[in-house]
DNA sequence: ATTATCTATAGATCTATAGATAATGC
DNA sequence: ATTATCTATAGATCTATAGATAATGC
């Protein structure tokens, strides 16, 4: 049986060219690309359901509404940068924070901008602060508490206090996470020359000399 | 006749204290809010209208639509920051570049984190792509436009070529703009101390040396 | 029997307009 | 006469549920 054999349950009305991609997946799809290109607000469960080849109502089958889809779609983003982030704090390998804290920053930067949508904006909807989006938001915690920890470890940080730390951190994370809104503006550009050139700024902010960045970058580099 | 004389028209229904806003105000004020607070998608015209203290169809005597105040909220929150963009552009004065921007990117902080709403969070909505808010992007480009002049004009980024101008000006702009974001993690922290930090770390990405920073940062001070 | 889907729809909105009304202004 | 507001509502949604149906699996 090849992968889109017959299938379980009713057939579906609209028979479009087998996506081969689970129902489930094609509901997220749909609504990652219709929250970020018209927006959350103006997307109904009717639009998001048609487009993933279904009838509204079967949407039901998988998610509980339109926020459920949203929550999915949040936790999706951040996961794959805090199981990063955890192997390069556990890497108790030769290299020094400022290389790691680097190549942190430049696979967030291509993880936000690699994909097709610009998924990271959802998190800027108000809606997001309700209680059902606790996930997203512990995850989220999680992965800028590496943040915290690596800028700890360097040696532009080492000496400052708690409360500095705190907002060299919320700054480090913060620059990170506008490529949100400056990738929208400049598109052209390859993800790649810009994913490294924001890992740079985010170690200027940091506070590492210009002297002693080209280093950092070399041996963040082979940390890939 | 006071500031809340007896006013022409109908009297309102729901008769509240008298805000003394003119009603076009106080229905800015209450998007403002709801927007921000319980996002763009979930307010409704009637929320809206009934918060400012008239009934729902009344607001269309003051605007088309609930996108028409989202327009004229970001227009607004754009428009101070130019005109002192352009001030500090235009003062040939002694101060050098690095000073405006600093000053420059402080002031901005602080009108974005200033307000009781976090309305820079607005513009990150899909629905901003629209047509009807090509007046505001018109604003920002130029908003952009000034910062990325007085980055070309500071000692670590007057060699820079074309393209390497574009990514910083990106870059700071960007840094600058998260602040939406980190300010919504960390409202405890004072705003002064908050703006005067990151225009620091927008000096230290445009590339400007740690032992620069001191003086930069006290000659604009003196530009407020 | 189980599953994935369908059709149909109740009930709850929400937006935008039509037309009336109650003030002040002249 | 002008103005700011009101009431009422048509028409267009949209969400979530109930219950039927058409496949496969055993």
């Amino acid at each position: 049986m090849g992968t889109s054999g017959r299938r379980v349950g009713r057939p579906r009305a609209a028979q479009r060219p087998d996506s081969g991609l689970p129902a489930r997946e094609e509901l997220l799809a749909a609504a990652a690309e219709m929250f970020t290109e018209r927006g959350y607000a103006a997307t109904s469960t009717r639009a998001i359901a048609e487009r993933a080849g279904m009838r509204q109502a079967t949407m039901y089958h998988y998610f509980d509404g339109k926020e459920d889809l949203l929550a999915a779609l949040l936790e999706g983003t951040v996961t794959p940068s805090l199981r990063l982030a955890r192997g390069l704090l556990a890497d108790d390998g030769p290299a020094p924070a400022e290389a790691r804290l680097w190549q942190l920053c430049r696979s967030d930067v291509e993880l936000l901008c690699g994909g097709p949508h610009n998924l990271g904006a959802l998190y800027l909807l108000p809606e997001v602060r309700a209680e059902q989006f606790a996930g997203f938001h512990r995850v989220r915690a999680e992965l800028k508490e590496t943040y915290g920890q690596l800028l700890a470890a360097t040696e532009s940080c080492g000496a400052l206090d708690k409360r500095e730390l705190v907002l060299r951190t919320d700054l480090v994370f913060g620059l990170i996470e506008s490529v949100i809104l400056i990738h929208r503006s400049g598109p052209e550009r390859p993800v790649p020359v810009f994913a490294a050139a924001t890992a740079d700024a985010a170690l200027r902010v940091a506070g590492v000399r210009e002297e002693d960045l080209a280093a950092a970058r070399e041996a963040g580099r082979n940390l890939a």
